[in-house]
RNA sequence: GCAGGUAGUCGAGGCGAUCGCGGUUAAUUUUUAAUCGAGGAAAGUCCGAACUCCACAGAGCGGCGUGCCGGAUAACGUCCGGCGGAAGUAAUUCCAGAGAUAGUGUCACAGAAAACAAACCGCCAAAUUUUUUGGUAAGGAUGAAACGGCAGGGUAAGAGCCUACCAGACGUGCAGUAAUGCUCGUGCUUGAUAAACCUCACGCGGAGCAAAACUAAAUAGGAAAUGGUUGAGGUUGCUCGCUGACAUUUCGGGUAAGUUGCUUGAGUUGUGCGGUAACGUACAAUCCAGAUAAAUGAUCGCCAUUAUUACAAAAUUCGGCUUAUUGACUGCCUGCCUCC
RNA sequence: GCUUGCUUAGCCCAGUUGGUAGAGCAUUUCCGUCACAUGGAAGGGGUCGAGGGUUCGAGUCCCCCAGCAAGCA
């Protein structure tokens, strides 16, 4: 019930693009989210992590924590939109319960959480 | 025991539970089960190859790289052994280590003079008289570098002018596959720089998996200008040779999806044999990531620890090099101290 | 993944065969003005991105790292 299948992520350059261009943007410490509602995207989720942050190592860690804090919470979010997650500094060091916390207070401030 | 040198191993957590990811194979159908799932550097892209396309790759000039000798290898700028030089008490480590008598260039400032030698001070002799002429390279000063060093003889003063020792050059002989080493002889002694041009020897065609091939979809298979079978364009920088009809720019429109390449290979592990070694070879065992917004994670408990943990993530594949790096362990060797 | 280029004063840039690193803007001081600007004069400020090598001597030549930027279906 916590899958996070493949058909669920945003794939290609042409869907990131759209998202990040066109989406609306919210932003704490610890990420940026960019929100979408699109007919050909909704309900799939999108994971960066930008080069300043550091190296590959660092890189892909950020985005398994991104992907965690999603994927334990994709059902408390409306079904209509699409979402790109950004890391930033502050989510280098921290823990998976930081990144959980973040994410949820980011989506209720966005207006897309449901209890 | 202390201090060092060298070769190598492990590589950061382990176990259990819950949630979750990528490949393959089964079932059956869209979910289950089984199994496998990052590194010693995966990194930098600095060399060398395989592979693909370009004439299944050609000629000449140019260009680039390498550079003591012998071997290893598919190949190399890598590795092993030896020689020479430098550092260290030693073990050992480091070296782009051919040629400066084929030619050209450069050597700032200082200094008399920076390369077919020359003569500022000085020294000696002669003349004349306070300067000139001749001899000289011992001494001084400058510089990164001053035309072998040092001692004795010799001389007007000096000088390889002569002699001994040392350094180099050339030649003879011996040892060694060779680099080179040793012996003897000849007064032969004529800077440095080739990571300056260059010479000699050897090697190199160009581009790279975003290479390349196939399938499907889309549309206006568009238009204009310039050049073009009197040869466009491509093939490396040029010339030849080969190929043989489009190329470039501007305006306008569309696709940028999937499959193959993609992992069985100069493979890995073990044992024996050959070789000082790099490495080779025989036999046996074994299959060990293959993604495409990109898979190894999160949480909790127990154990270990100074520490929730060094450097760090495959992207066509191998052989090296270089750089980053925590803690621990093992073998051998050297020097010093103590005891038996 | 592959292939290229660039790092020099606070900023933007020169630096041609190796020999004491320069210009413009900015900055400091002085002159001038009732005062400010413009103007004139003088001065300070550099580990030449980092490390090693060749050389008597490297911004420059060679090797090797770091950072930044661009291109390739």
């Amino acid at each position: 019930m916590f899958e996070l299948g493949r058909n669920k992520i945003l794939r290609g350059k042409r869907e990131f693009n759209t998202v990040h261009s066109k989406g609306r943007s919210f932003a704490n410490r610890e990420m940026v989210i960019y929100i979408l509602n699109d007919e050909n995207l909704n309900g799939k989720a999108g994971f960066a992590a930008g080069k300043k942050l550091g190296c590959a190592v660092i890189r892909n860690r950020v985005k398994r924590i991104l992907r965690e804090a999603y994927r334990l919470n994709q059902h408390n979010i409306k079904q209509d939109c699409a979402i790109i997650l950004v890391g930033r500094k502050n989510l280098i060091e921290a823990k998976a319960d930081v990144a959980i916390k973040s994410f949820q207070e980011i989506c209720k401030r966005a207006k897309i959480w449901i209890d």
